[in-house]
DNA sequence: TTATGTTTCAAACATTCGTTTGATAGTTGC
DNA sequence: GCAACTATCAAACGAATGTTTGAAACATAA
């Protein structure tokens, strides 16, 4: 194998062992020792580890983020004027997601746990990073589903987008142990694309779900 | 408000404050000067940090178990023989979460939230403490979803038991954050059981979805 | 070759961390 | 009142962390 040089070399290691560990337990010095670099050379390429953690996600979100508003350009130019139906929306995410030729010498489901850990552990500065790198596209998916779910009341489908984000986003980030469970109980191997195309239907159907009316019981009994 | 014991004040701060940042991110310095106790009353109390841990845990989950096990125990003897419907099973999951008293003088949400730390940023220690202390609790509860879905394949079902605990445990982890978004942007005052009674018709019209056929394309396009 | 800019390296720096210590109160049982 | 135990406290310990330094090695171009 060639050498890779002294920066894709650490994003390789670091990603990795965001992904196995998080970020605040994984230490410089155990990145720059399995990647065969100096210390000091995080430091030197991307000024402190901070920028080294949004330097492993923009590795990957950038070129995804662009070819997922590509998909969304296609998709809106083949349904010109008519309504999107929600599953073609979902398939579009899911059909970039697992045909990106990931940048990374990681797997996509390493990245998978990442983009949970991002969500979940996300220190203050790594939420707002995303946010406003990333923001927009987010914004222009959730518009698409609200087309593609007119009937929906706004409060439910609000609601409805985050179940739908936290199967995703749960599953992804434990994907590698689930992986190992599913393989170990059922004697059968899994890959991140047929996760992935179970999730849709689940998800699908829990989006059109019936609304259920929310009995306003007395206050008295309810929590703060 | 009467002081509280140097015990308690300091499983209520380190509870609200591991919410908040994450295990690795809050120290004990943090801990015990909010909590206005002495540095080493800590280790003095509970030994050390990762006990510290379980020990918030602990303090919800021992008679939060408790109280579910009865339950299900009521819902056994109920359907005595005769097959238990999914909604059932889902309700009286939910039910117990929602009416059981909290021991923490922090509100249901910092728990939820802490119970999604555990899963995606556990480190060996905090799985392992939690699958033995609890796994038997949570086998039951999958067993009788088994039991209610019959019809699913088992790895189906296996999927599908983890979106739906995904959905449940994003959604009530980032549930302070939601409400207030909901608040803003529908004006409406949202409680915990409405969103519950949202994510119940969610995750069962999620169960009974179609089941995908996942087709079988060629493996070399695939990933590691 | 010389000069200039870039990258690597070992070493040190300044903090912060979890934990331990030993002294000092405070409480309980006899 | 004495002894034994429990709890609190300031202080320090050793280890680990992110970061900086200044010299050495390397590359590029005149």
């Amino acid at each position: 194998m060639a050498q890779l040089d002294t920066v894709s070399r650490i994003l390789d290691t670091a990603e990795m062992l965001f992904a196995e560990k998080g970020f605040a337990e994984t230490s410089l010095r155990t990145i720059t020792s399995k990647a065969k670099v100096n210390l000091a050379a995080v430091n030197y390429h991307f000024g402190s580890k901070k920028a080294l953690i949004q330097a492993v996600f923009a590795r990957y979100l950038d070129p995804f983020s662009e070819r997922f508003n590509e998909e969304m350009d296609l998709l809106e130019s083949r349904h010109k004027g008519e309504e999107i139906p929600l599953n073609a929306v979902l398939e579009t995410l899911t059909t970039t997601v697992i045909t990106m030729p990931s940048p990374t010498r990681n797997g996509l489901s390493v990245f998978m746990r990442l983009l949970g850990l991002a969500y979940t552990q996300a220190q203050g500065h790594m939420r707002r990073y995303l946010q406003e790198q990333y923001g927009s596209v987010f914004y222009r998916f959730t518009a698409m589903v609200r087309n593609a779910s007119s009937d929906l009341p706004d409060v439910e489908r609000f609601w409805r987008l985050h179940f739908m984000l936290g199967s995703a986003v749960f599953t992804m980030s434990s994907l590698d142990a689930l992986k190992d469970i599913a393989e170990q109980d059922f004697n059968e191997q899994t890959r991140v694309r047929d996760v992935v195309q179970r999730l849709i239907p689940f998800v699908s159907a829990g989006m059109s779900a019936p609304i259920p009316d929310l009995a306003v019981s007395d206050p008295a009994s309810g929590e703060g």
